[in-house]
DNA sequence: ATGGTTGATCCTCAA
């Protein structure tokens, strides 16, 4: 390897002087490491059934540590809600559930403050979809969504226009955190598939309320007013799948839809640091036909 | 082409 002579090393003497670039790497490895420390791995989880699902989901808070977790279709109202198996492992647990189906929760291992539960916009709606908190990292809090978008089908039908009137809601609420400026994301089962690369099989789902053109548009209205995919920021290419059917061998032939997505604000999307899905754990015992998409935020 | 799984509940619905 024959010496580069550096044009700002130019005699013996200056040479023992760091060069700009060493110290400029150097200040950068120190910040870095202390932004690791504040690191907090946020997780959306569409578990199908909280207590069917007790044993998958405690193997997963212990073993990918999520500091909070946003939790879909727990299908459990509050007070048969398994809080104490969850609250052992040292997270605190708020529920927003209903009878049999829906229902969505927030575990956090920092404190729930300001908790609000139900979408804005239809007082008549008893869906429980939707919940929101704000909750404190080691330097900055972040107000934290989880939701779980309708389904829509059959389509058409009132299933699914009660889908595009949740998009509607949905949207004036992802306005109004905008309008805030604050770190804030919106997490869940969105029950959407925004583009083709987005299946295994598009055209098996044409027809479906998860990718018909009016979803994917309603989808777009909301993303395009200025929210980061946290995925996609940072693995433009990576397959974005979270959901296999129970059915026809879906995971055997990884048959999968993205489905679960986490939306970043822009003072959230600047403190991104990671993202992925914990797909491997669609093959444990007795899984969810979801699996959980993350983010790492430096709060 | 059409098949076929799971959870919660009250035997059928929702996904």
């Amino acid at each position: 390897m024959p010496f580069v002579k550096s044009r700002f090393t130019t005699d013996a003497r200056s040479a023992k002087i760091p060069a700009y670039w060493d110290v400029q790497e150097m200040l950068l490895a120190r910040r870095r490491s202390a932004q690791k420390q504040a690191i907090m791995k946020i997780a959306t989880f569409n578990i199908n059934g909280v207590k069917a699902r007790l044993p998958a989901l405690l193997d997963w808070l212990r073993s990918a540590e999520p500091d909070i977790a946003l939790l879909q279709e727990i299908k459990s109202e509050d007070a048969g809600f398994p809080a104490s198996a969850i609250e052992d492992l040292g997270y605190n647990v708020r529920t927003h559930g209903q009878k049999g189906f829906n229902g969505v929760a927030i575990l956090s291992k920092r404190p729930i403050e300001d908790v609000q539960c139900g979408l804005p916009g239809d007082d008549s709606d008893e869906q429980a979809r939707w919940i929101e908190a704000t909750i404190s990292g080691e330097h900055e809090a972040v107000r934290v969504c989880g939701l779980y978008l309708p389904n829509g089908n059959p389509t058409p039908g009132p299933k699914y226009d009660y889908k595009l009137a949740w998009m509607a809601r949905l949207r004036a609420r992802a306005q109004e955190l905008l309008a805030d400026e604050q770190i804030a994301l919106m997490a869940g089962d969105y029950n959407i598939i925004p583009q083709a690369e987005d299946a295994a099989d598009p055209k098996a789902w044409r027809e479906d309320a998860l990718f018909l053109p009016e979803s994917r548009a309603a989808y777009r209205r909301i993303t395009h007013l200025g929210f980061t995919d946290a995925l996609r920021s940072l693995h433009p290419t990576a397959q974005s799948y979270s959901f296999w059917d129970y059915q026809a061998g879906a995971w055997r032939k990884n048959n999968g839809i993205g489905i679960d997505h986490i939306l970043l604000t822009p003072q959230a999307a600047d403190r991104l640091r990671g993202a992925g899905i914990d797909r491997e754990i669609r093959a444990g015992e007795k899984p969810s036909d979801h699996v959980p998409v993350w983010c790492e935020l430096a709060l």
